[in-house]
DNA sequence: TCTAAGTGCTACATTGATGTGACAGATAAC
DNA sequence: GTTATCTGTCACATCAATGTAGCACTTAGA
């Protein structure tokens, strides 16, 4: 692919995956002026406005996945691999702020997106067992608070860097906002 | 008005902000179906999908006040408040779940909605000043921390009853998830 | 029972977004 | 400088959603 191509490619997947992250009914036209590209110019790449979505979402997973592997959530200690698993999920979700959720579920997308959860799950059985998890809630509550955390992190602590925002939703996330 | 035509105005007004909450772009076809009457029904009430919307947030900016109103957050004491509010707010969220950020802001609206955020945020710096809350905190955190909490409880803990998943994002809140 | 209010249905015009085709011009890579 | 690649533009077909119209039918409320 020519380098240009290649610059133009990047610039219409990170742009569609902030304009669609404000508006997920942001249309093709408006992501390619954005981009600074011509309309004909997205629809050259992407077959269909699903493709691109798959695209952007396939690059969130990628970075996503890269996350969770560098954290190594299995062996590394526990507070370790939290704070870094948090500080890298800030950061992708800065670069793909895309919500995957309404996610038209790909077959094999849904899979890696399953097994991308198991492995947090397992990581937050972990941190029960280990202790640094309180084990008198629900167990579907962590692994559904601390996404969230991550997402609001991102958003709104915008001024923060990834590692200044992660220290506060690891602090948040484990204590709370209680005072002593 | 008729009975019938309120009792469909009703099943009009909260489907919508069921299905919107689900899906931004739900056509009102879509939600006339899923509600029972007629597409046509929909246009009879409201001139076009904007006034639909601008309805749905209305109903629910009404029941958000009334809320905040009997949680009496300026008298009374700052952790029963916080707990009635909350509780208040996830029976809100669950009978009209739709999401407000993306509101094209109408401006009488908009106010309203300044409204009630300075009336969280002043409760907010009360709970810090007499010393519930953390004060080593970034100011704009436990502001945007509490929305995404009772949201969450209203989506993900739905076999808990508001009651009960108010315990648990006032706990969360202000105690966190970790052990101690 | 009567009547006015409300609804469902079929049809139609309009708009905006999607997706495709052909071609001339620009530019990265050699 | 040459060439294969890439792009912008004009044009067109299609499709789905919005919003409107008239008419026959149903039903709540007196």
């Amino acid at each position: 692919m020519r380098a240009d191509a290649a610059r133009n490619l990047e610039a219409v997947l990170t742009t569609g995956a902030r304009m669609l992250a404000d508006d997920p009914g942001a249309s093709i036209a408006a992501i390619a002026a954005e981009a600074g590209v011509d309309r004909r110019t997205v629809y050259r790449r992407f077959a269909s406005r699903e493709e691109l979505l798959a695209a952007i979402y396939e690059a969130r997973y990628e970075a996503v996945e890269r996350v969770v592997e560098d954290a190594r959530l299995r062996e590394a200690p526990v507070a370790v691999a939290l704070h870094r698993y948090v500080e890298g999920i800030i950061g992708v979700n800065r670069k793909w702020p895309v919500e995957l959720t309404r996610l038209k579920a790909d077959e094999e997308i849904r899979g890696r997106r399953d097994a991308l959860i198991r492995e947090v799950d397992a990581f937050l059985e972990r941190a029960v067992s280990e202790g640094l998890l309180r084990a008198d809630l629900p167990v579907a509550w962590p692994g559904a608070l601390l996404p969230q955390l991550m997402h609001l992190a991102s958003q709104q602590m915008s001024q923060l860097t990834a590692a200044q925002a992660a220290d506060l939703v690891v602090d948040t996330f484990l204590r709370g906002l209680g005072a002593q």
